[in-house]
DNA sequence: CCTACCGATCGGTAGG
DNA sequence: CCTACCGATCGGTAGG
């Protein structure tokens, strides 16, 4: 939350960034895996090869590593979307780009995703509400580009919105448990599949 | 996984179904809300009028909560779809009624399946390898279903099987996490509204 | 960053 | 189903 952005590296905030930066690394990769109760401090520190009190002197609790792999999770769908908001484009290539920025967030940061839907809950009341929030704002964002896509003609006029925005947000939120970024499926591949199905549909064409 | 199935109730196994269901439904409903290791028996012991200690008479352990909690959710999706199968329907409409009876399951055991997807990861080696090949079984009840509707002519022929089978997956799996049934939105409703725009596709319909 | 420690809480058991 | 308890472990701190 208080990010020492401002003062660069002096003698004075010694603990330093990398140290800091790793335990976040490694928390992250321990509470995907483990969960965030079943992590414990002494867990983490001895991944980083040190005792579990030492900890303390680079961060301020366990549930402050919680709310920034979160917060940074969120922070960055955020980037990737909200960018693309004004962007003069037809909406069913808003949506590809949009789904293919949203896979490629999670396929960056797999663990911190799988944290972000797994672990929020444990959040603080203040954290916990920020998130919520954020959701709200993503899910609005797909209908916003859904209700455009109608008016502009590109979508069926009778498609259910709020349905639509459901059913995109299911494919793209969901890759965070099976996509693989060792394997041989790019985000790209997968946005790009997604939406030629759901743009054209999966029924044979008419053979007139 | 020891289950006193062939004996019927005699004074020899006396603590009774009736409470013991008690503390499996409030675990499912307590792990669902907090998280697995976030809940404690005494917890779960006093939301049913007990001290923690004398939940043992009528279980355990723990993770045998958990298991038993997990499978359940798991037999409950099997039989949904496995009295499917043989089923001489068309592909598109064996679909649809897939997707409806996978979002039942989920609509009808809210709890469960979200300890099912979320808290999986804890079970022992043994469950946790019963729970990952149950997975394949029901991904590759999906593929087979549109391998099928490609024979047919159903389905387009170009159909990537593998990405359409996860996009199905994506959307009947993610309404754990929105879907309300106190709302107005039955799981037939969101299975046949998501089948629609699957089928047809989103885009509007050339006008010649 | 370590040693040594704090009070609290954990899952589970004994004995009734 | 309760009381009383077990050893283990938890997040976090003091003092260096």
């Amino acid at each position: 939350m208080t990010d020492p952005a401002p003062t660069p590296d002096t003698a004075a905030d010694l603990p330093a960034r990398s140290r800091r930066e790793q335990i976040y690394d490694v928390a992250g990769r321990l509470f995907s895996e483990r969960g965030y109760h079943a992590t414990s401090m002494r867990d983490l520190a001895g991944e980083l090869g040190m005792q579990g009190g030492s900890l303390y002197a680079h961060i301020s609790s366990k549930e402050d590593l919680l709310v920034e792999i979160v917060q940074s999770a969120a922070q960055q769908f955020d980037e990737a979307l909200f960018t693309l908001r004004e962007l003069p484009l037809p909406a069913d290539q808003k949506l590809r780009e949009a789904m293919q920025r949203h896979i490629r967030v999670i396929a960056d940061n797999m663990e911190s995703a799988t944290v972000f839907f797994h672990e929020w809950k444990h959040l603080s009341p203040a954290a916990y509400g920020r998130v919520t929030a954020w959701r709200d704002t993503i899910d609005t964002f797909y209908r916003d580009l859904l209700t455009q896509g109608i008016a502009e003609g590109t979508f069926r006029p009778d498609l259910d919105v709020k349905m639509a925005a459901n059913l995109i947000l299911s494919a793209v939120n969901w890759a965070y448990t099976w996509y693989r970024p060792a394997g041989s499926l790019t985000p790209r591949d997968v946005a790009e599949g997604y939406a030629d199905m759901l743009l054209a549909g999966l029924r044979s064409p008419e053979v007139p």
